[in-house]
DNA sequence: TGGGGGTAGTTAGCTGAGCTAACTAACAGA
DNA sequence: TCTGTTAGTTAGCTCAGCTAACTACCCCCA
Protein backbone atom coordinates (compact mmCIF):
# COMPACT_ATOMS: atom_id res chain seq x y z
CA UNK A 1 0.00 0.00 0.00
CA UNK A 2 1.31 3.71 -0.93
CA UNK A 3 2.29 5.32 1.99
CA UNK A 4 0.53 8.20 1.30
CA UNK A 5 -2.45 6.23 1.56
CA UNK A 6 -1.33 4.17 4.46
CA UNK A 7 -3.51 4.34 7.48
CA UNK A 8 -1.93 6.18 10.26
CA UNK A 9 -1.71 5.02 14.10
CA UNK A 10 -4.94 5.63 15.85
CA UNK A 11 -6.93 5.58 12.43
CA UNK A 12 -9.41 2.35 13.39
CA UNK A 13 -12.96 3.20 13.56
CA UNK A 14 -13.43 3.54 16.96
CA UNK A 15 -10.91 5.88 17.97
CA UNK A 16 -11.88 8.20 14.39
CA UNK A 17 -15.66 7.90 15.57
CA UNK A 18 -14.73 8.84 19.43
CA UNK A 19 -12.63 12.20 17.91
CA UNK A 20 -15.26 13.09 15.51
CA UNK A 21 -18.42 12.48 18.70
CA UNK A 22 -16.04 14.85 20.94
CA UNK A 23 -15.38 17.77 17.40
CA UNK A 24 -18.93 17.48 16.72
CA UNK A 25 -19.96 18.63 20.00
CA UNK A 26 -17.69 21.16 20.34
CA UNK A 27 -18.14 22.68 16.76
CA UNK A 28 -21.76 23.23 17.67
CA UNK A 29 -21.21 24.76 21.16
CA UNK A 30 -19.35 26.81 19.85
CA UNK A 31 -22.14 27.48 16.87
CA UNK A 32 -24.96 28.03 19.17
CA UNK A 33 -23.17 31.38 20.77
CA UNK A 34 -24.79 32.76 17.35
CA UNK A 35 -27.79 31.84 18.18
CA UNK A 36 -28.82 34.71 19.66
CA UNK A 37 -28.24 37.16 17.63
CA UNK A 38 -30.59 35.68 14.71
CA UNK A 39 -32.97 34.42 16.75
CA UNK A 40 -32.82 31.08 15.10
CA UNK A 41 -31.93 27.76 17.06
CA UNK A 42 -29.85 25.05 15.42
CA UNK A 43 -32.69 22.71 15.10
CA UNK A 44 -35.12 25.85 13.85
CA UNK A 45 -32.70 26.80 11.47
CA UNK A 46 -32.11 23.29 10.22
CA UNK A 47 -35.35 22.68 9.59
CA UNK A 48 -36.09 25.99 8.19
CA UNK A 49 -33.06 25.19 5.64
CA UNK A 50 -34.90 22.36 4.69
CA UNK A 51 -38.06 23.91 3.68
CA UNK A 52 -36.61 26.64 2.27
CA UNK A 53 -34.15 24.68 -0.06
CA UNK A 54 -36.12 21.48 -0.57
CA UNK A 55 -39.64 23.06 -1.17
CA UNK A 56 -42.99 22.82 1.10
CA UNK A 57 -43.49 19.19 2.79
CA UNK A 58 -45.31 17.73 5.45
CA UNK A 59 -43.93 17.33 9.04
CA UNK A 60 -43.76 13.70 8.91
CA UNK A 61 -40.95 14.01 6.01
CA UNK A 62 -39.43 17.09 7.44
CA UNK A 63 -39.35 15.10 11.21
CA UNK A 64 -37.79 12.20 8.84
CA UNK A 65 -35.43 14.19 6.95
CA UNK A 66 -34.27 15.78 10.14
CA UNK A 67 -33.68 12.32 12.14
CA UNK A 68 -36.40 13.46 14.81
CA UNK A 69 -39.64 11.87 16.05
CA UNK A 70 -42.74 13.81 14.79
CA UNK A 71 -43.87 15.67 18.20
CA UNK A 72 -40.21 17.36 18.09
CA UNK A 73 -40.89 18.59 14.87
CA UNK A 74 -44.32 19.90 15.43
CA UNK A 75 -42.42 21.78 18.19
CA UNK A 76 -39.91 23.06 16.28
CA UNK A 77 -42.39 23.97 13.30
CA UNK A 78 -45.04 25.83 15.80
CA UNK A 79 -42.08 27.86 16.99
CA UNK A 80 -41.05 28.71 13.40
CA UNK A 81 -45.19 29.37 12.72
CA UNK A 82 -45.40 31.71 15.83
CA UNK A 83 -42.39 33.67 14.28
CA UNK A 84 -44.24 33.75 11.16
CA UNK A 85 -41.20 31.72 9.45
CA UNK A 86 -43.29 28.89 8.28
CA UNK A 87 -47.10 28.92 7.21
CA UNK A 88 -48.91 25.22 7.52
CA UNK A 89 -51.76 24.54 5.52
CA UNK A 90 -54.45 21.13 5.08
CA UNK A 91 -52.85 19.28 1.72
CA UNK A 92 -56.09 18.75 -0.04
CA UNK A 93 -57.21 15.55 -0.28
CA UNK A 94 -55.75 14.32 2.93
CA UNK A 95 -57.35 16.62 5.16
CA UNK A 96 -54.58 14.67 7.78
CA UNK A 97 -51.60 16.15 6.18
CA UNK A 98 -49.90 19.61 6.65
CA UNK A 99 -48.35 21.23 4.07
CA UNK A 100 -45.27 23.08 5.47
CA UNK A 101 -43.81 26.34 3.64
CA UNK A 102 -41.60 28.59 4.00
CA UNK A 103 -42.93 32.28 3.91
CA UNK A 104 -40.85 35.42 1.73
CA UNK A 105 -39.61 36.39 5.68
CA UNK A 106 -38.85 32.80 6.02
CA UNK A 107 -36.37 32.40 3.08
CA UNK A 108 -34.84 35.83 4.12
CA UNK A 109 -34.27 35.07 7.68
CA UNK A 110 -32.84 31.89 6.96
CA UNK A 111 -30.08 33.67 4.42
CA UNK A 112 -29.56 36.30 7.27
CA UNK A 113 -29.49 33.86 10.38
CA UNK A 114 -27.24 31.36 8.31
CA UNK A 115 -24.90 33.71 7.26
CA UNK A 116 -24.19 34.61 10.66
CA UNK A 117 -24.39 31.34 12.03
CA UNK A 118 -21.84 30.28 9.45
CA UNK A 119 -19.15 34.08 9.94
CA UNK A 120 -18.27 32.96 13.03
CA UNK A 121 -16.97 29.45 11.62
CA UNK A 122 -15.77 30.67 8.32
CA UNK A 123 -13.79 33.08 9.94
CA UNK A 124 -12.25 30.50 12.13
CA UNK A 125 -12.14 28.24 9.11
CA UNK A 126 -10.33 31.72 7.25
CA UNK A 127 -7.37 31.01 8.81
CA UNK A 128 -6.73 27.15 7.15
CA UNK A 129 -4.67 26.15 4.45
CA UNK A 130 -7.06 25.56 1.00
CA UNK A 131 -5.94 22.16 1.13
CA UNK A 132 -7.41 22.05 5.11
CA UNK A 133 -10.34 23.30 3.74
CA UNK A 134 -10.69 21.26 0.88
CA UNK A 135 -10.65 18.40 3.51
CA UNK A 136 -13.13 19.55 5.65
CA UNK A 137 -15.18 19.78 2.71
CA UNK A 138 -15.06 16.32 1.50
CA UNK A 139 -15.25 15.48 5.56
CA UNK A 140 -18.48 17.10 5.79
CA UNK A 141 -19.79 15.17 2.73
CA UNK A 142 -18.48 12.00 3.88
CA UNK A 143 -20.43 12.40 7.34
CA UNK A 144 -23.76 13.57 5.94
CA UNK A 145 -23.54 10.02 3.97
CA UNK A 146 -22.60 8.45 7.24
CA UNK A 147 -25.33 10.09 9.67
CA UNK A 148 -27.95 8.87 7.19
CA UNK A 149 -26.46 5.20 7.35
CA UNK A 150 -26.44 5.31 4.09
CA UNK A 151 -22.45 4.63 3.05
CA UNK B 1 -1.34 25.94 -8.32
CA UNK B 2 -1.06 22.49 -8.32
CA UNK B 3 -4.09 20.26 -9.79
CA UNK B 4 -4.40 18.26 -6.42
CA UNK B 5 -4.60 21.80 -4.33
CA UNK B 6 -6.85 23.62 -6.53
CA UNK B 7 -9.68 24.45 -4.37
CA UNK B 8 -13.10 22.46 -5.70
CA UNK B 9 -16.35 24.53 -6.71
CA UNK B 10 -17.76 25.17 -2.57
CA UNK B 11 -14.62 24.94 -1.45
CA UNK B 12 -14.87 28.65 0.09
CA UNK B 13 -15.21 29.06 3.93
CA UNK B 14 -18.86 30.26 4.04
CA UNK B 15 -20.20 26.99 2.38
CA UNK B 16 -17.77 24.31 3.81
CA UNK B 17 -18.85 26.63 7.45
CA UNK B 18 -22.69 25.62 5.96
CA UNK B 19 -21.82 21.78 5.38
CA UNK B 20 -20.03 21.54 8.40
CA UNK B 21 -22.82 22.75 10.52
CA UNK B 22 -25.45 20.59 9.23
CA UNK B 23 -23.21 17.29 9.13
CA UNK B 24 -22.20 18.31 12.95
CA UNK B 25 -26.53 18.48 13.74
CA UNK B 26 -27.12 15.63 11.79
CA UNK B 27 -23.77 13.49 13.26
CA UNK B 28 -24.79 14.31 17.01
CA UNK B 29 -28.71 13.52 17.01
CA UNK B 30 -27.38 9.59 15.55
CA UNK B 31 -25.12 9.67 18.22
CA UNK B 32 -27.64 10.55 20.59
CA UNK B 33 -29.58 7.42 19.74
CA UNK B 34 -27.24 5.36 21.84
CA UNK B 35 -27.79 7.62 24.94
CA UNK B 36 -30.44 5.48 26.15
CA UNK B 37 -28.40 2.44 26.59
CA UNK B 38 -25.76 4.16 28.77
CA UNK B 39 -27.38 6.45 30.90
CA UNK B 40 -25.04 8.56 29.59
CA UNK B 41 -25.67 11.68 27.87
CA UNK B 42 -23.68 13.18 25.56
CA UNK B 43 -22.68 16.21 28.14
CA UNK B 44 -22.30 13.86 30.43
CA UNK B 45 -20.22 11.59 28.77
CA UNK B 46 -18.18 14.60 27.19
CA UNK B 47 -17.57 16.47 30.68
CA UNK B 48 -16.74 12.96 32.42
CA UNK B 49 -14.12 12.28 29.62
CA UNK B 50 -12.87 15.14 30.87
CA UNK B 51 -12.56 14.63 34.27
CA UNK B 52 -11.44 10.89 33.67
CA UNK B 53 -8.45 11.47 31.18
CA UNK B 54 -7.60 15.11 32.50
CA UNK B 55 -7.27 14.24 36.01
CA UNK B 56 -9.37 16.25 38.76
CA UNK B 57 -10.20 19.31 37.78
CA UNK B 58 -12.46 22.23 38.96
CA UNK B 59 -16.38 22.96 37.85
CA UNK B 60 -14.95 25.97 36.46
CA UNK B 61 -12.07 24.46 34.65
CA UNK B 62 -14.35 21.88 33.05
CA UNK B 63 -17.04 24.84 32.12
CA UNK B 64 -14.93 26.07 30.19
CA UNK B 65 -12.77 23.12 28.10
CA UNK B 66 -16.44 21.96 27.85
CA UNK B 67 -17.06 25.73 26.85
CA UNK B 68 -20.16 26.10 28.62
CA UNK B 69 -21.30 28.53 31.61
CA UNK B 70 -20.69 27.57 35.23
CA UNK B 71 -24.35 26.78 36.10
CA UNK B 72 -24.70 24.31 33.18
CA UNK B 73 -21.47 22.60 34.26
CA UNK B 74 -23.02 22.52 37.90
CA UNK B 75 -25.59 20.98 36.63
CA UNK B 76 -24.51 18.22 34.69
CA UNK B 77 -21.45 17.42 37.71
CA UNK B 78 -24.65 16.99 39.66
CA UNK B 79 -26.24 14.68 37.52
CA UNK B 80 -22.87 12.86 37.27
CA UNK B 81 -22.76 13.04 41.54
CA UNK B 82 -25.69 11.32 41.56
CA UNK B 83 -25.26 8.35 39.74
CA UNK B 84 -22.04 8.25 41.82
CA UNK B 85 -19.83 8.57 38.72
CA UNK B 86 -17.71 11.54 40.23
CA UNK B 87 -17.35 12.97 43.64
CA UNK B 88 -16.87 15.99 44.78
CA UNK B 89 -14.68 17.67 47.26
CA UNK B 90 -13.02 21.29 48.55
CA UNK B 91 -10.34 22.50 47.49
CA UNK B 92 -7.90 22.74 50.79
CA UNK B 93 -6.54 25.85 50.83
CA UNK B 94 -9.32 27.28 48.72
CA UNK B 95 -13.15 26.98 50.51
CA UNK B 96 -14.47 28.15 47.46
CA UNK B 97 -13.29 25.60 44.66
CA UNK B 98 -14.68 22.26 44.20
CA UNK B 99 -11.85 19.42 42.87
CA UNK B 100 -14.09 17.18 40.86
CA UNK B 101 -12.87 13.27 40.85
CA UNK B 102 -13.94 10.64 38.74
CA UNK B 103 -15.04 7.68 41.00
CA UNK B 104 -13.84 3.53 39.56
CA UNK B 105 -17.75 3.54 38.60
CA UNK B 106 -17.25 6.69 36.70
CA UNK B 107 -14.22 5.28 34.81
CA UNK B 108 -15.76 1.99 33.90
CA UNK B 109 -18.78 3.38 32.33
CA UNK B 110 -17.02 6.23 30.81
CA UNK B 111 -15.34 2.99 28.88
CA UNK B 112 -18.52 0.82 28.84
CA UNK B 113 -20.70 3.89 27.42
CA UNK B 114 -18.11 5.56 25.19
CA UNK B 115 -17.75 2.61 23.70
CA UNK B 116 -21.35 1.71 22.96
CA UNK B 117 -21.99 5.09 21.79
CA UNK B 118 -19.37 4.93 19.37
CA UNK B 119 -19.94 1.55 18.29
CA UNK B 120 -22.94 2.91 16.00
CA UNK B 121 -20.83 5.36 14.38
CA UNK B 122 -17.54 3.05 14.52
CA UNK B 123 -19.74 0.53 12.62
CA UNK B 124 -21.22 2.83 9.61
CA UNK B 125 -17.40 4.20 9.47
CA UNK B 126 -16.05 0.24 8.81
CA UNK B 127 -17.65 0.93 5.59
CA UNK B 128 -15.42 3.35 4.75
CA UNK B 129 -12.27 2.97 2.74
CA UNK B 130 -8.89 3.38 4.63
CA UNK B 131 -8.26 6.33 2.74
CA UNK B 132 -11.24 8.11 3.87
CA UNK B 133 -11.07 6.96 7.42
CA UNK B 134 -8.10 8.80 7.41
CA UNK B 135 -9.51 11.57 5.96
CA UNK B 136 -12.27 11.94 8.92
CA UNK B 137 -9.55 11.58 11.40
CA UNK B 138 -7.47 14.41 10.23
CA UNK B 139 -10.74 16.54 9.74
CA UNK B 140 -11.37 15.70 13.46
CA UNK B 141 -8.40 17.36 14.48
CA UNK B 142 -8.89 20.42 12.43
CA UNK B 143 -12.39 20.77 13.77
CA UNK B 144 -10.53 20.37 17.62
CA UNK B 145 -8.62 23.43 16.77
CA UNK B 146 -11.23 25.54 14.93
CA UNK B 147 -13.56 25.09 17.59
CA UNK B 148 -10.94 25.84 20.45
CA UNK B 149 -10.48 29.23 18.30
CA UNK B 150 -6.92 28.29 18.01
CA UNK B 151 -6.01 28.06 14.46
C1' DT C 1 -71.50 0.39 2.61
C1' DG C 2 -69.86 0.36 6.63
C1' DG C 3 -66.18 -1.45 9.64
C1' DG C 4 -61.49 -2.02 10.84
C1' DG C 5 -56.86 -1.28 10.58
C1' DG C 6 -53.26 1.70 9.50
C1' DT C 7 -51.41 6.64 9.01
C1' DA C 8 -50.56 11.87 10.11
C1' DG C 9 -50.28 14.92 13.53
C1' DT C 10 -51.06 16.77 18.07
C1' DT C 11 -51.30 16.85 23.14
C1' DA C 12 -49.61 15.72 27.64
C1' DG C 13 -45.95 15.10 30.41
C1' DC C 14 -41.35 14.00 31.34
C1' DT C 15 -35.90 14.76 31.18
C1' DG C 16 -31.99 17.30 30.17
C1' DA C 17 -29.12 21.14 28.50
C1' DG C 18 -28.34 25.73 27.87
C1' DC C 19 -28.72 30.65 29.39
C1' DT C 20 -28.89 35.09 32.68
C1' DA C 21 -29.52 37.24 37.05
C1' DA C 22 -28.82 37.20 41.58
C1' DC C 23 -27.09 35.21 45.56
C1' DT C 24 -23.51 33.19 49.15
C1' DA C 25 -19.10 32.23 50.60
C1' DA C 26 -14.46 32.88 50.61
C1' DC C 27 -10.10 34.92 49.18
C1' DA C 28 -6.80 38.83 48.57
C1' DG C 29 -4.94 43.14 48.84
C1' DA C 30 -4.75 48.10 50.06
C1' DT D 1 -10.70 45.82 58.26
C1' DC D 2 -13.12 46.70 54.35
C1' DT D 3 -13.60 46.44 49.58
C1' DG D 4 -13.44 44.23 45.36
C1' DT D 5 -12.95 39.76 43.00
C1' DT D 6 -13.63 34.93 42.29
C1' DA D 7 -16.02 30.08 42.68
C1' DG D 8 -20.00 28.00 42.77
C1' DT D 9 -24.97 27.52 43.47
C1' DT D 10 -29.92 28.64 43.15
C1' DA D 11 -33.91 30.30 40.77
C1' DG D 12 -36.28 30.58 36.83
C1' DC D 13 -36.68 30.65 32.07
C1' DT D 14 -36.48 28.46 26.95
C1' DC D 15 -35.82 24.89 23.86
C1' DA D 16 -35.20 20.13 22.18
C1' DG D 17 -35.71 15.48 22.60
C1' DC D 18 -38.51 11.35 23.92
C1' DT D 19 -42.85 8.02 24.78
C1' DA D 20 -47.65 7.24 25.42
C1' DA D 21 -51.97 8.20 24.23
C1' DC D 22 -55.27 10.54 21.61
C1' DT D 23 -57.95 12.49 17.39
C1' DA D 24 -58.93 12.61 12.81
C1' DC D 25 -58.69 10.68 8.66
C1' DC D 26 -57.83 7.44 4.65
C1' DC D 27 -58.31 3.12 2.45
C1' DC D 28 -59.51 -1.40 1.68
C1' DC D 29 -62.31 -5.23 1.76
C1' DA D 30 -65.93 -8.33 3.21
Amino acid sequence: MPARKRAAAGDDPSTVADRLHSAAIHLLRRLRREDDASGLSAPRLSALSVVVFGGPTTLGALAAAEQVRPPTMTRVVQGLERDGLVKRESVEGDARSMRITATPRGARLLGEGRARRVKRLASDLAGLKAAELHLLARAAVLLERVSRGTP
